[in-house]
DNA sequence: AAAAAATTTTACCGTGTGGTAAAAATATTT
DNA sequence: AAATATTTTTACCACACGGTAAAATTTTTT
């Protein structure tokens, strides 16, 4: 039975949470600093300790909202029509995230170089599930013969791998082209062209 | 003037790039701790410190070291034959670079992560590049109507993406599949199927 | 406006971490 | 074998970092 969480407390914590993002993005968990966290936050250390009370609980809160927004990006597309029509929506779809949440894509590929020591009990089965049923809906459509026999496990992780790669090394993207994808035209340009390649190298 | 190294130095060293890549790999730059390193390397905090000054020192001797072998895998391939024969070809190499360097793969991944502060310059010109005379054959295959028309830049970077993805985020690969590069049967499975997409989502 | 509850600040503490000094031990050269 | 140079260990130090206690302040409720 949880006690109503006040204005303030409700402000603070996202306050908290959007800075820890940012901090555990660039650093990692074992990297960040409560003292950085709590600078970006705008607040004492005290004072964030006051609203998470450790470290620890600061970096699993913010696993656990970047988490829910991947999870809710995975299961957003649907089987609706063509492979085309799916596989350019599962595209647009992880392109959207990695535009509006490449902080918690970041935070996300330091947990896994870590080791992945809490995503892997976090997402354990649920992950598995949902690759699962892409893996199925794919060897579908090679039994279908609408697109070529392909390994469905590896066109999943391509995508994945592309997309999160403008999210991740956005530093040297950034380096390189000298964009990012808050740049709306890079960011079209960017998802046609992986859109293109991908659908021309599965389909028939 | 050099003094030359001796034996014991010689092997001492390595022993620490190694340690040192291996700790870095998992906590990057700021979370890596120099005692982790030394117990990996199986001597003492000091009796590292005796070989490598500072943390930072050891940090830029591992990055050095990747950067060199990572330059040489994108220096090696040639623009010998037809474009799916030099595309085939990239692809082999950052394959490999991924599974026999997969700990100075993530190495790079927490540096850029962390924004890149010594890659960028360390790297700066010379990736600018190599990249740059990449694109230009790219563009060449396409005026030459080889391949279809697309932005070489996306094509450079989702070659990058994927092959590091498998050395980068193993530990979510190994989670879901069971296995890593250095399995044999995998190795050839992913190169085969993401030589096939893009090779076919290029080649006209 | 007074009382109660929630929030913020100040002043700390123990431990972890980067790094050093100097003695002890080991290798190498003469 | 003695002398010299190199390597390793022991014993530290200063500061960063995670976290706490309690007083001071602000907000909310009565």
């Amino acid at each position: 039975m949880q006690k109503k969480r006040s204005r303030i407390q409700i402000i603070n914590q996202q306050k908290v949470l959007d800075a820890g993002t940012e901090v555990f993005a660039k650093y990692g968990s074992r990297g960040a600093t409560i003292d950085q966290i709590a600078e970006m936050a705008g607040m004492s250390k005290p004072n964030l300790l006051y609203y998470f009370k450790s470290k620890k609980e600061i970096y699993l809160a913010v696993l656990e909202q970047t988490l829910n927004k991947w999870l809710q990006c995975l299961m957003e597309w649907q089987v609706t029509g063509s492979p085309e029509e799916t596989i350019t929506n599962y595209i647009n779809k992880k392109f959207e995230f990695s535009r509006d949440h490449a902080a918690g894509s970041r935070v996300f590929a330091n947990e896994i170089l870590e080791g992945a020591p809490i995503l892997k009990s976090l997402l354990g089965e649920e992950l598995m599930r949902l690759v699962g049923e892409d893996t199925r809906v794919i060897k579908g459509w090679i039994k279908d013969d609408l697109i070529r026999p392909i390994e469905p496990i590896h066109l999943i992780f391509m995508i994945w791998a592309v997309t999160q790669h403008y999210a991740d090394f956005s530093a040297q993207i950034e380096t390189l082209t000298g964009k990012t994808l808050d740049d709306e035209k890079f960011y079209k340009q960017a998802k046609k062209t992986v859109t293109q390649i991908i659908l021309n190298g599965v389909l028939k």
